[in-house]
DNA sequence: CCAACTTTACTTACTGGTCAGTAAGGTGTC
DNA sequence: GACACCTTACTGACCAGTAAGTAAAGTTGG
């Protein structure tokens, strides 16, 4: 039994919360343990004790982002395949609505050049986590008849990822590619 | 008349080369004009001579982006409208190529938040640009008969574009992205 | 035609700021 | 008294940007 703030990991938490906010509005590349710490009204070697390199920082959070993408791949696995293609939809959503932030895939494959060599490897793993969800919706969503579409399920799965992943960036420039792309993917798949 | 060299401006169209390759690979927050001058083996205030502020490098860059995707475009809206969609594609294909670089418009969109106000303000010109030539390209194309597919030609478009722009970042993590969404958007477009 | 100037295209030398990261010390809790 | 969780104080690297100087090429007036 923990107490609502729990001492031994809130600092850590919020850190975390904090960064990959900086991460999916500004980058990696970025910002700064001082852009944290200042956030957080604590000094800098603070944010160092809990990850001592800034790629510490980094491994943990596409982890998180890794844990988060399983949890929620399960959790909808029981229900009809239109619900589970909202249900991708919106995690794009939810990101640009909140400061119109980034997918964290789109960060990092964009970054990936630049990236820590310990980044570069969780990176690679969690991209591939994803592209797996996407094929797995629009492949069991054929196989149930729900979608029909030109081509593979598998590289339709691929284009939905990485439409969904410009559609958030270009977002940033021009609000209408979110909903108008994600209007079109229904359509490509045969769902409008 | 001009010698090959001309002295007047190939310094500086040196360091645009350099530049180009620079933001395209790592972004404009993760090069310097340290990584500019010690390629071209001049100080780092003879950049600072031709392009005082970091902000004017960037912009004369979109600015040569867009007179090129203008002369492309143009050079090429005679030809049939399959023709004109390969052309699209070895952009982005071109770009894959060079040292896995992604598109100007992904990296620009990606960074857009912590770019300098006026780079922000060429990059929004500059990727409606993209968008328009991408609709022309799916919206002529369905006219003659030569692609079909669900949805609006407006959307498909930004599919189009989002999709490639995606595809091209994330082909950095696994190459195999690029072929994938590029075989998958003509067989969405109905030419496979 | 040439001397005096102006301009172009740099150089060296520097500033002030930001950055990641470290070392050593303090303080409260088990 | 050991450990978790911070602090202050610092280092060295890198960064964009500036100021002042210089050498050569171009321009102009006599």
């Amino acid at each position: 039994m923990k107490p609502a703030t729990d001492p031994q990991n809130d600092t850590r938490k919020r850190i975390l919360d904090i960064a990959e906010e900086l991460l999916l509005t500004r980058g990696f590349n970025a910002f700064s343990y001082q852009h944290i710490s200042s956030v957080l009204g604590v000094r800098n070697a603070a944010i160092h004790y809990h990850f001592p390199k800034k790629s510490d920082l980094g491994v943990a959070l596409i982890q998180r982002y890794h844990r988060r993408l399983n949890r929620l791949a399960e959790s909808c696995s029981g229900e009809d395949m239109l619900a589970q293609l909202e249900r991708f939809f919106e995690v794009a959503s939810s990101y640009y609505e909140k400061d119109k932030q980034v997918c964290p895939s789109g960060m990092l494959s964009t970054e990936f050049h630049t990236l820590p060599e310990d980044m570069q490897g969780e990176a690679v793993v969690f991209i591939e986590a994803m592209r797996l969800w996407a094929v797995r919706i629009v492949s069991e969503g054929r196989a149930q008849g729900v979608f029909t579409f030109q081509g593979e399920p598998e590289t339709v799965g691929m284009l939905l990822f990485a439409a969904l992943q410009g559609a958030l960036q270009l977002a940033r420039v021009d609000p209408v590619y979110l909903h108008d792309i994600k209007k079109q993917l229904r359509a490509t798949l045969g769902v409008a």
